[in-house]
DNA sequence: GGCCTAATGTGAAATATTGGACAACCCGGC
DNA sequence: GCCGGGTTGTCCAATATTTCACATTAGGCC
């Protein structure tokens, strides 16, 4: 019927983002088992361990292909390539921080940024005394030169770190200078043409569900 | 039939998952536009700045009460504290830190843990050149006093900053210690026992999903 | 007080996601 | 080359979530 194909990149219609979730996660958990020095996993071992159910694993992955081997499982090495090349994390993706305050300086010298893919190669602040300092290695720029730094520097996300009532403000200046994609941790919604992709980052989320489910363990009924 | 409850906290059997996530953006839209000095929202101008369906958010609210007041809408400020404490974030949780780098810092300098509820009130780390050490007005203490400080300072939530291979560990320091829950910044899955709730925040998977949505796009099917 | 407008709360239909079962098939041993 | 154990890929049923449609009801106006 179908050819093996060890590496492919067939793409279904249409990939539910839960599944999008977890393949981040399996790319995290295989990275830290090979990093160990396993090479081979079942989709039960994998699902144990990422706490789903093991076809769900087998399900994500046929979106995107035939990955395994019957009988053995799945290489890992091999795996991690293809699910990073159907994420489309196979490759270095230039980006811009905008606003250099703590959570900015945080991700700056945060090294696996790099090598996760996400290089940031232009830091932008609106603050005079601010322009001019060098962290990590980068010149902070004022963010009026978004739009010529980023066709210079071939920049195609953003990632917001600005107070939220900047954010919005940012998000202006990103969209001008002609960017794909915008990463915002500031807690405000964004409005943005239709032809830019928006993420937001809350942690707060992740408290709220804590907080949540602590509580509803509380209650009588458990 | 039913009476009209203004502040409700009636349980449905189970929530999804999601709904706690959606609940979450509200909670941070709603804030926004009090500030802004808005007093009444109907569930269709909320869903167009949430980007969700309407009939999403009388939904999501249903599974915990009736909020809003037909012909009207909803009353902001009362429906932030019912979504509040329906999510069990109408209090205070004292949180320990544990792991003083670059995200541990950046937390701590971040007030806004606290007027979001999340009160850090226990700094921990293992490097003796840290042990000491003031920051935003705390001691840090030595991890392995865990323990004994979770207690006395009445703990519930831990929060993971450390290496990811030292994750577990800390993990383990704060089982011990009975705490209720753990968000873990650490790119690694822990294992910790079932009474214990874990949520795991790794922005990467959203820097992931950015990516993903630019790659689908620039397709050729589009 | 009754009527009209507007927006909620909700049951039922549509859709999407997940989990279970099993045929297909790889690999090593004989 | 064939056989058996083991694990994938996939179809289908079960479940969960989202959307629709509308009856219901609050509030303002006459
Ligand atoms: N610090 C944290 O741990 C943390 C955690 C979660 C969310 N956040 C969010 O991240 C954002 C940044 O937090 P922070 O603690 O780093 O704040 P911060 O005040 O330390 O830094 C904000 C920076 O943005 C710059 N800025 C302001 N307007 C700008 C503009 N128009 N263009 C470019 N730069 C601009 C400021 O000069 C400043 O350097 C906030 O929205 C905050 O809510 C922070
Ligand atoms: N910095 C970022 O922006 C960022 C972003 C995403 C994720 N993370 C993750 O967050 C974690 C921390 O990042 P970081 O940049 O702050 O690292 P870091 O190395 O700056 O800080 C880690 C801290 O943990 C302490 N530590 C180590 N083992 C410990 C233990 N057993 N008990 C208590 N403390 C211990 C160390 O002494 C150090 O102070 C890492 O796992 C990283 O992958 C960081």
């Amino acid at each position: 019927m179908h050819r093996y194909t060890p590496v492919a990149h067939i793409k279904s219609e249409h990939i539910p983002r839960a599944t999008i979730q977890r393949l981040a996660v399996y790319v995290q958990v295989l990275e830290n088992l090979k990093r160990d020095g396993t090479e081979v996993i079942s989709s039960e071992h994998l699902a144990r361990i990422c706490a789903v159910n093991p076809s769900q694993i087998r399900k994500d992955l046929a979106y995107f292909g035939e990955f395994g081997v019957r009988g053995v499982g799945y290489y890992i090495e091999d795996l991690i390539s293809a699910i990073k090349k159907s994420l489309g994390v196979d490759r270095t993706w230039n980006c811009a921080l905008v606003g250099v305050g703590n959570l900015g300086r945080a991700l700056l010298r945060h090294k696996e940024c790099r090598t996760r893919g996400f290089n940031i190669v232009g830091v932008f602040d609106c603050d005079p005394f601010k322009i001019g300092e060098i962290l990590a290695g980068q010149e902070v720029i004022c963010s009026r030169r978004l739009v010529e730094k980023v066709k210079e520097l071939d920049i195609e996300i953003g990632i917001i770190t600005t107070p939220p009532e900047r954010a919005q403000r940012a998000a202006n200046y990103l969209v001008d200078a002609g960017i794909k994609g915008i990463v915002n941790f500031a807690p405000t919604r964004l409005s943005v043409p239709e032809e830019v992709e928006v993420e937001y980052v809350d942690f707060f989320h992740n408290f709220f569900n804590v907080a949540f489910k602590i509580t509803l363990r509380e209650l009588p009924n458990g």
